[in-house]
DNA sequence: CATCCCGATCTTTTT
DNA sequence: GATCGGGATG
């Protein structure tokens, strides 16, 4: 992660040799994308449809711009969604061309924002070592300023107050020009004018940036100096944008900074500040603008809520004129009838432009789509399907569960558990998210950024040493009086009249991290951390507990300490600032790991980018995909109904659609209904294992249609679920609907056959052999046909007597040996 | 100052 | 069903 600025003096000759390096790049394209890695221009759009190829077209763009001396490593500049790709576009653009690699920045926006602030940040009152709020430290930071105004008196909570604050700065909205504009007889926004003043002047104080003020604040910097804009637009001579259809305003307006031409005084400026400009004047002595290329497919943007413009990509020959648009249509990932399910369902966005994916690997199978009972139910079916195909071949690694939101992991990890099915969560309650985590990186950031109050809050009192909240406010007060840092104050104990317990207890914390202050610049962050932990007790304490949560939380510390070890490996030079940054913005898809051999769980918008061979699309029921909360919002239908594009996209070879009848929400369980898109999704291309029609008539209960919406219209439906004919019903009446989620909550689940509870239970050390009869919870009775494994992790295989056959942990199943 | 217990409030998606 | 805040107790 060392950055490199400008190592090369001047601007290399264009065009030589293109011939020459043709080949190898554009080999094996189609001709779309032989033009898009080809094209010159001043601007390029090109429309990727998914499984497209673009990354392929995007790194062989970079690579022939090197090998043909067109642009130097350092002049390039790749936006990626996320860090992991980012890493694996610098790999295949390295495999294309070798050390040439080296210098370009290929980054997320928020990392590439990251580097410039910290290189640029003492020109506007902030210092290099500035700390990244996340999204808790943001809300963490509200509370106490609206709790401070009293603020929810009217009204204004923490989720509102950051959200808003988000939507305004991702609008590139300052804080004055707001409170210009607002309406000064709404008390209420008046208040959250005050809020939102405060929370930026907090921000200021703790030399800390949020993450809508990487991207804004650095919009700000190019603004506010031009001479740093000129440096910037200078250096990057070609800029490549990948995801453009989920940038917001403040990226777009970052791009549209970046992409301006230096006018000659600046560059007279450059040049006599030493930078070499004599070869990349224009006639008139200025330097003309990057070159830009955006990557993206308005059908897959999914971010609108945090502010993603479908405007960007779909107004984007305007913003740039004489800008060059390319389609790529063919698809190298899925079967026809996956692209089939998708071109019909997306087709039901009005306002897009028509496209058509298409492929040359025939039709492939057919969807499967399953109705479970419960989510429980949907899970065990999830993990019979993987385990099958496992069996069969596809490797743990090509697999993939997704769903519309975290919660729904709990049944699918309850149900994998059991079945000894080896998965990962990707995102979720992140390790970094976890208390003991947060605590021990909040040492390291106060030691970083010891200007930074909400860190050294979290600390104060961690482990207990008896600092509380009394005297976190004398602390506070010292400081506010003497228009000093929290920190400071420390160092002021024994002017506070506290109790000599107090007074020493502050001495030695502030004595430890002045200690520890002084040698961090010179040593390793694993020294850096392993000396705070000791000197201040965290990890010891844990260990001495006689609570078993609290072993593993010093696990999770160790495992800490081991990624510190493994940063300082990976980057010799990393500065503790450096870690924290790549820590701050990990995003979910970061954490896959492609050697290891296990299913991956992740959300739809963790998806996007993604492809696997096999893919389980969960929950695909109504107010839950498309989710309730989108109903409202304007374009929330469509904007689900592409993350349902999204997630159908993913899949290679084989897709599933499962749903449950009803689903565990807020405690109890609530009647769920089929979601409106499997309508959209032509007849033909699933085969219902379980069909809601089917799944509802093994109950006995009435009819249930695939069409069904709450209080819709139709009459009663005619279709029994014998056949499978789910699509023969009419709707639900609203009434029925109601007598339906009455009589679901009052019937004794047995009368569901299928039905498959979360139960776990710890049946020791039970021992079973082959051949034994064993009775389970929700499968009934079957013979052990094998078991293999060791101790806590022996899998028994079992073949019920109805069930099928089924591989669970012995340990943990619900079942009794006869 | 710490701890424990109860009730309220949630949950959409994320850099 | 989990977390968080408030209030009472040790």
């Amino acid at each position: 992660m060392t950055i490199v600025l400008d190592p090369f003096d001047s601007a290399p000759e264009r065009g030589a040799g293109a011939a020459a390096h043709e080949d190898p790049f554009t080999a094996g394209l189609n001709p779309q994308q032989k033009e898009a890695v080809e094209y010159r221009g001043e601007s390029l759009l090109i429309v990727a449809g998914a499984g497209s190829g673009k990354t392929s077209v995007l790194t062989r763009r970079i690579a022939l711009l090197l090998a043909n001396r067109e642009a130097w490593p350092s002049q390039i500049l790749a936006i990626t969604f996320t860090n992991k790709a980012a890493a694996e576009m610098r790999e295949r653009v390295r495999a294309l061309v070798g050390n040439e690699a080296e210098g370009m920045w290929i980054s997320t926006f928020h990392s590439a924002c990251v580097r410039i602030l910290r290189r640029e940040a003492e020109r506007f009152g902030f210092s290099q070592s500035f700390t990244i709020y996340d999204s808790a430290d943001s809300r963490a930071l509200l509370k106490r300023i609206i709790k401070e105004y009293e603020a929810d008196q009217l009204g204004l909570t923490v989720g509102a107050a950051a959200s808003k604050i988000s939507k305004l700065k991702n609008e590139l909205q300052d804080v004055d020009t707001y409170v210009r504009n607002i309406n000064a007889n709404d008390p209420q926004e008046v208040m959250f004018a005050q809020v939102f003043r405060r929370y930026t002047d907090e921000l200021r104080r703790a030399n800390a940036f949020d993450f809508d003020d990487l991207i804004g604040q650095t919009v700000f910097l190019f603004r506010a100096f031009p001479d740093v804009a000129a440096l910037y637009q200078r250096r990057f001579r070609f800029i490549l944008v990948d995801e453009y259809q989920d940038t917001n305003h403040a990226q777009y307006a970052l791009i549209r900074e970046l992409t301006r031409p230096v006018p000659v005084e600046r560059v007279d400026a450059l040049e006599d500040a030493g930078q070499h400009v004599e070869r990349m004047r224009e006639r008139d002595g200025s330097i003309a603008p990057a070159s830009l290329t955006v990557v993206g497919d308005s059908d897959q943007s999914i971010y609108a809520f945090r502010g993603a413009d479908i405007r960007n990509i779909v107004e984007f020959e305007r913003d740039f004129p004489n800008s060059k648009v390319i389609l790529l249509e063919q698809n190298y990932r899925s079967t026809q009838n996956i692209l089939d399910a998708a071109n019909a369902v997306i087709a039901n966005n009005f306002d897009r432009q028509a496209k058509n994916l298409f492929t040359d690997v025939g039709a492939g199978d057919k969807i499967v789509g399953f109705t479970g009972y419960t989510g429980h139910d949907e899970a065990q079916f999830v993990a019979d399907e993987v385990q099958r195909l496992h069996e069969g071949g596809t490797a743990y690694r090509d697999m993939a569960v997704f769903y519309r939101t975290n919660s729904q992991t709990r049944a699918l990890e309850e149900i994998f558990i059991r079945a000894a099915i080896p998965y990962r969560v990707l995102g979720g309650t992140k390790f970094y998210e976890r208390a003991e985590i947060k605590d021990a990186m909040a040492y390291l950031i106060t030691i970083a950024n010891p200007a930074d109050p909400m860190a050294l809050r979290r600390i104060l009192n961690v482990p207990k040493r008896g600092i509380g909240a009394v005297t976190e406010t004398t602390l506070q007060r010292y400081a506010d009086e003497h228009e000093t840092t929290m920190r400071d104050a420390l160092r002021h104990a024994d002017e506070l009249g506290f109790g000599p317990k107090v007074r020493t207890a502050i001495t030695s914390f502030a004595a430890l991290l002045d200690e520890v202050s002084a040698k961090a610049q010179d040593q390793p962050v694993v020294d850096t951390l392993t000396q705070l932990l000791d000197g201040s007790g965290l990890l010891e304490n844990l260990r001495k507990s006689p609570d078993a949560q609290d072993a593993a939380r010093a696990d999770n510390i160790d495992e800490l300490v081991a990624v510190t070890r493994e940063f300082q490996k990976n980057n010799p030079d990393g500065t503790l600032s450096d870690f924290l940054t790549e820590v701050s913005l990990v995003a979910a898809a970061d954490e896959l790991d492609d050697s290891s051999g296990t299913v991956s769980l992740m959300t739809l918008h963790t998806a996007k980018g993604l492809e696997y061979d096999a893919v389980f699309l969960t929950g695909v029921e109504e107010d839950l995909l498309p989710h309730r909360m989108s109903a409202n919002e304007p374009g929330g239908p469509a904007e689900e109904r592409r993350l349902f594009y999204v997630g159908i996209t993913r899949a290679k070879k084989s897709l599933f659609l499962s749903l449950a009848m009803t689903r565990a929400q807020f405690g109890d369980v609530n009647v769920a209904m089929p979601s409106r898109f499997l309508q959209e999704v032509p007849e033909g291309l699933i085969e219902w294992k379980q069909s809601p029609g089917m799944a509802n008539s093994r109950g006995g209960t009435e009819p249930r249609a695939l069409n069904a919406r709450r209080g819709g219209i139709g009459g009663a439906g005619g279709a029994g679920g014998s056949g499978g004919g789910y699509r023969g019903g009419g709707g639900w009446g609203g009434g029925s609907y109601d007598r339906a989620a009455a009589a679901a909550k009052t019937r004794p689940k047995t009368e569901w056959a299928n039905r498959v509870s979360g139960q776990v239970r710890d049946n020791g050390d039970l021992e079973l052999v082959a051949g034994d009869r064993i009775k389970h919870v929700d499968f009934g009775e079957g013979t052990v046909s094998a078991v293999t494994g060791q101790g806590a992790k022996r899998i028994a295989e079992i073949a019920f007597d109805s069930a099928g056959r089924k591989k669970l942990l012995i340990k943990i199943a619900p079942i009794e040996k006869l």
